[in-house]
RNA sequence: GGCGGUGUAGCUCAGAUGGCGAGAGCAUGCGGUUCAUACCCGCAGGGUCAGUGGUUCGAAUCCACUCACCGCCA
């Protein structure tokens, strides 16, 4: 038997989980199921992070005492999962006594072996964020967030000698391509190797920190993040006193976001090194979903709840949209409108109506039973040989955690019973009276969709027992072969009773598009004629002086040069936006033919075109100086 | 600025070690069928494989440069 770990990283209780946490989660409990349906014995680890300055600021800010906020965000964190359909076999928090009893085990095994040193180093340290920034970080010399010139100050702290192990690690990842996936971050990791990393700080003293855990070789300073949070991985399996630790890290596989590529990447495999401990098998690094164009961010708010999402098209299809969705290692964009969309060109179109049509004709066909398969024809053995395929594609190219290739795969076979039906045509058959070929078809058909339920287990479990169960088929995990399905194709027993009907997965309404902004119609003024338009004369002028109206606030007496001997008065009522200063050798587009008319007095020989906003008075002119008087058209 | 990645049909993506008249799914159009969840099946349209130059009998695939977007580091 076979011993397989997978992980999830372990939280921050600083927000409650949103999808990224639910993706990262579902990936891993679909290959925890996988591992275990194809019958290995497999440990699945999911947990919180829950020490560090973040978390008391948090805490502070929800009014709550440190325990208590971590507490509550942590359940919410446990509650989700069942929900999802996530079934891990232990939930491990970094408060917990026996993580802290780890955590101190490694740190004073590494202390003892030299690997670990205190030293003193001097930084600009900002009060206001209680953090150390590098010069780089500063804009103008000052705190980005305080605005505040941080302090020089001197520390002592503890520091891990991680540039010893460095080498060595480099030459563990070009030996093992399969270290890290997908490639593209293995190459990023090699990388950041050929660079000068130097050693990692490893402590806070307790007078600016004291929520976590304490060094056990010096309690005045508590464990700094990382050889806090990556120890999760083994305190959660006993190390070093319990057997689950001998038996399941050899095994092991962690799942993360690119966020904390460099945490996994490289100081945990030199944390292990130093400790002595072998290092995990696999690293698999999947990117960030947005929502639609944008990241998915609390400031947008745009984050995606997951329970909504699942609540809204059921657990089953949120489940399968991510991980179709999502070419694993790049990012990916999550909408309503896709989710629905492949729900029901999939699920509903595809799959739930292959059940539904199969199961209608099994009753009235065959009387509710699975029939006798018969002698196989070109037309079955074509199902049986696109079956294996499509099978064997799908384990393969899910071990190798291209979920949305396996799924397409597997969708080859669903594809194709469908196909094979209107070929095969067993209401014509019926019809014909030809019962042997009619429970031949039926059969094959029957054994084909027992075949994909199956393999949509680690995907969808409890829609995928419901398949089984419409099926007659008796699940049971443990008698499970999965690797002797892709060549068998009699596993379902002639006689046994199947469903009546089936209605899995009803088809939704397509979300409508996300509204871009409804403008309303433009109203406009009743439509001319192209003459009438051009019985205006419309023309450029130059504002050569610019005075106030004797007689009106609102008016300016307006002279503009519009190419003539002499210049051209215009009132125009636009003093509340412009002062007359302001216009002189400006450009403005005037109506040249309208009629002379005098307002409060003076003689008005024109219009000065202006555009009325909010804001006041934007006057049109050309995008460039022409010469006065050009004709606008 | 350095390193790395990506750029293939309207959209999402496949295309080891160079040999295909360039693929799939979705979407679109047309036709067929009735067992079925207005479903399924068939056919069709649509791509200068980012651009330029090179290696080669032959390049989406190798090399160089350019452009665009992204990531990491600085």
């Amino acid at each position: 038997m076979k011993y397989f770990f997978v992980s999830t990283p372990i939280y921050y209780v600083n927000a409650r989980p949103h999808l990224g946490h639910a993706y990262s989660t579902i990936v891993t409990d679909s290959i925890a199921r996988f591992h275990k349906l194809a019958g290995d014995n497999v440990f699945f680890l999911t947990g919180t992070d829950e020490h560090g300055d973040k978390i008391v600021q948090a805490a502070q800010k929800a009014d709550l005492d440190v325990q208590r906020y971590v507490d509550e965000i942590s359940s919410s964190f446990q509650e989700l999962w069942p929900s999802l359909e996530i079934e891990n076999d232990d939930f491990i928090r970094t408060t917990m006594e026996r993580h802290k009893k780890c955590v101190q085990y490694v740190l004073q095994k590494v202390y003892d072996s030299g690997d670990i040193y205190f030293a003193e180093y001097e930084g600009l340290y900002c009060y206001g964020c209680e953090r150390f920034y590098t010069e780089k970080e500063l804009v103008d010399g000052k705190c980005p967030d305080h605005q505040v010139e941080p302090t020089r100050i001197k520390e002592k702290n503890y520091f891990f000698r991680m540039s010893r192990y460095l080498d060595a690690l480099r030459r563990h990842i070009e030996e093992h391509p399969e270290f890290i996936q997908p490639e593209r971050y293995r190459n990023e990791v090699l990388a950041m190797l050929r660079e000068d990393l130097g050693d990692l700080c490893i402590s806070r003293p307790k007078t600016r920190l004291t929520w976590g855990i304490d060094l056990p070789f010096d309690t005045d300073f508590v464990t700094y993040v990382w050889f806090d949070a990556l120890i999760n991985y083994i305190s959660a399996l006993g190390y070093p006193e319990d057997d689950r630790f001998r038996k399941f890290w050899s095994g092991a596989h962690h799942i993360v976001a690119k966020d904390i590529l460099k945490p996994h990447a490289i100081f945990w495999p030199t944390m292990l090194m130093a400790a002595g401990l072998p290092l995990y098998k696999g690293l698999r690094v999947h990117g960030y979903w947005t929502v639609g164009e944008t990241k998915m961010s609390k400031s947008l708010g745009n984050v995606v709840a997951p329970l909504d999402m699942a609540q809204r098209y059921g657990v089953a299809a949120f489940r399968y949209f991510l991980l179709a969705e999502m070419s694993f290692g790049q990012d990916a964009s999550f909408t309503e409108e896709a989710l629905v969309q492949r729900f029901n060109a999939d699920l509903a179109n595809d799959l739930g109506n292959l059940f539904s049509r199969t199961l209608t004709m099994t009753h009235k066909y065959c009387g509710g039973r699975v029939p006798e398969c018969g002698e196989l024809n070109e037309l079955d053995r074509e199902v049986l040989s696109i079956g294996h395929n499509a099978l064997a594609n799908f384990q393969s190219q899910f071990q190798h955690f291209h979920f949305s290739r396996a799924l397409a795969s597997l969708w080859e076979l669903v594809r194709h019973l469908n196909k094979y039906i209107d070929k095969s045509a067993p209401w014509a058959l019926f019809k014909a009276g030809e019962t042997i070929r009619l429970n031949t078809v039926l059969y094959v058909v029957l054994e084909g969709m027992r075949k994909v339920a199956l393999h949509l287990w680690p995907v969808m479990p409890s829609l995928s027992e419901a398949m089984l169960e419409q099926l007659g088929w008796k699940w049971d995990l443990a008698a499970v072969d999965l690797e002797g399905e892709t060549s068998s194709w009699f596993g379902l027993q002639p006689g046994t009773p199947v469903a009546a009907s089936s209605n899995l997965f009803p088809r939704k309404e397509v979300v409508a598009a996300p509204k871009p902004e409804p403008k309303p119609a433009v109203p406009t003024k009743e439509a001319v004629d192209f003459e009438v338009f051009s019985q205006l004369d419309l023309r450029v002028g130059t504002v050569v002086e610019a005075l106030p109206h004797p007689q009106a606030d609102r008016l300016l007496l307006v002279r503009l040069d519009d190419g003539g001997a002499e210049p051209r008065q215009v009132v125009a009522g636009i003093a509340e936006s412009w002062k007359p200063a302001e216009l002189v050798g400006r450009q403005v587009v005037f109506v040249a033919n309208l009629k002379p008319r005098k307002l409060r007095g003076q003689v008005s020989q024109g219009m000065i075109l202006a555009v009325k906003t909010k804001d006041g008075l934007a006057l049109l002119s050309p995008t460039g100086p022409v010469p006065p008087g050009s004709v606008v058209s």
